[in-house]
DNA sequence: TTGAAAGCGCTAACAG
DNA sequence: CTGTTAGCGCTTTCAA
């Protein structure tokens, strides 16, 4: 309510000098320095942010961009928007939330040019993703979660996918298992160029070809629904299968609920393994997943993080970081059952039909 | 980049008829608008949010308030956030997220005062709640997700917990469950007054005696541990209860867990109903979960809606509104496995120990 | 060490 | 129907 220039009167001063004491940006005498906080104070002044945006043309105002789909967001997304969040307001960053879809160009275009925005951090990035170039065009400083295909001169921060299947393959095959499906995301998912899935499916590829195993591969619809079915075509294609390694947070569920229709039992018959997947719903199913441990809040921190630093900084430095998952071992997972030679084998749990 | 200026110099009008022309406050000619129009699009020009900020004395932003712990947010409190978002943005809105905990009162004092939000929605409220006053004080339009316990006076939209409580018990006890236990957030949420354990407490105390029937509750921590906890506690309570009704979206696995366990089927020998609940959540279970469906999104729009319309009209209107969750039955509930007599009676699972 | 004054880009009287 | 102009509340030269 109070303005500069009432402090400035109270304290006998002039609106530059009440200014100077905001901002620090040159000298004042102790005296006057304490004569203007204690106006300040008297008056309970808070600087506009508006006004103090249009001069300095910052608003301190960082962009959150998604696509918010009616099915609302999984626990990584969330804790994506949590962990940018409290790193923005920890520097005094207002973060704006805005459901822009990746077909949205124009809505975005309008929101970059409107100057609310310092910068911003873009999620659910495509491997084909006009939204990048819009922003950039726009001039306006973007650090992504996920990435593009082609990262050049870009900032982002992402989980290391490759890593993260590696480890958890390794752990299932250290636990003597061969016979390996991997349940991804949903084929148009993957035929859209949604980063996770098509670049968990490269990397399954590669990780079982290290160990000379055949890698099997599932698309699953986002739902319990879609888990079952998967699950029902990967023991249709593999009937021996003892381990199962889901990249869908949707589906995993569905796939326990077959695997229990089907008296398989976790992780006597059948190991199980989450991948990409928060603590929380790891900690719902029964027995407790074991799973690749996204950092969510994490990357959304550093995402944070390093905008801010780009837009404190004048220097352009890109900001390029992968972290894995991290394998946390609870109850899905165990020693293959025993088998009967290498290719040939007895089913370890009863046949279906 | 080009500002208005720029488009009056090249349409050859004055500022203020562009400023005309975009806001539409006065009646412009037909010839003129669309030169200016086209010299807006020749210039790509977009209005500087900041400056029209400043001059209107009004930000188009609006706040949501809530606060953010470290362990993130459940689907239901991210359902609001959705809704709020999506209903926002719509409205030509932005959405600041604001990390501000009950004991903030600072912070929230500095951030009404800055001038930076039209308004705000709080979510997370509690039966005392500082945050709410302080608002006032400022004098900011406030429309809370929650109450507290004397809403005189203030805009809110919140879950209808008699109506859902009554609901979940008279489907229960329609299927003939007479010991029914309740398991409610843990003691402290409920000493400090956290309106959705309070409220059901009652309710549910209310809706036992409705029947004629003993309500037994249960707190319980918010978490699997818990919930297996709780189910521990009930059961040597009521040995043989028929039924759990459940307020704790984090521990409800936890109880299946332990019910799991205790070989006790659900849901043959035990019916769980689990109360505010998101359906994603419900489907995780196997089996799927009966559960009362919170609005979650709905309520989120509700409030964002009625924060707007006090926004723009200049009447003062409170919006006070409940909605109660919605029965959705799935196969975690069943008929009350037949007893002996009415008090005695023989177990419906097998002894513990 | 301080003050005066010119903007930042827009809106909204006021005046034609 | 249109133009001129005075702010909105702050920052930041320029001048002392």
């Amino acid at each position: 309510m109070a303005t500069m220039h009432d402090v400035a009167r109270l304290a006998r001063v002039s609106v530059s000098t009440v200014s100077y004491v905001l901002t620090g940006t040159r000298p004042i005498s102790e005296a006057t320095r304490t004569r203007v906080l204690a106006a300040m104070a008297e008056l309970d002044y808070q600087p506009n942010a508006m006004a103090r945006g249009l001069a300095t043309r910052r608003s301190r105002i960082v962009g959150l961009l998604m696509p918010m789909d009616e099915r609302g967001l999984g626990a990584t997304e969330t804790a994506f928007v949590t962990g940018a969040a409290a790193a923005a307001s920890a520097a005094g960053y207002h973060l704006v939330l805005s459901p822009v879809g990746v077909a949205d160009l124009d809505v975005l275009r309008r929101l970059a040019t409107q100057g609310m925005f310092d910068g911003v951090v873009l999620m659910e990035v495509q491997v084909e993703d006009g939204r990048v170039a819009a922003l950039q065009e726009a001039g306006l400083p973007v650090v992504l979660i996920g990435r593009t295909g082609d990262t050049a001169g870009l900032s982002y921060v992402d989980i290391d996918f490759e890593q993260t299947v590696h480890e958890a393959v390794d752990h299932l095959v250290g636990l003597g298992h061969r016979r390996i499906v991997y349940v991804n995301h949903s084929a148009e998912a993957i035929a859209a160029g949604y980063g996770p899935a098509v670049r968990t499916r490269t990397a399954f590829c590669a990780a079982m070809a290290r160990h000379g195993l055949e890698p099997v591969m599932i698309a699953s619809e986002d739902s319990a629904a879609g888990g079952r079915a998967a699950l029902s075509a990967a023991v249709a294609q593999v009937p021996d299968l003892t381990a199962v390694l889901a990249m869908n947070e949707s589906a995993i569920f569905g796939i326990l609920g077959e695997l229990a229709n089907r008296r398989r039992a976790v992780p006597e018959d059948v190991s199980v393994v989450s991948m990409v997947t928060s603590p929380q719903v790891a900690e719902l199913a029964h027995p407790a997943l074991t799973a690749m441990t996204s950092p969510g809040a994490a990357l959304g921190r550093i995402a944070m993080e390093a905008l801010l630093r780009q837009l404190e900084g004048a220097a352009m430095e890109h900001h390029q970081q992968l972290l894995p998952c991290v394998l946390e071992i609870r109850g899905s997972t165990g020693p293959a059952a025993r088998t009967v030679g290498d290719g040939e084998l007895t089913g370890s749990g009863p046949p279906d039909r």
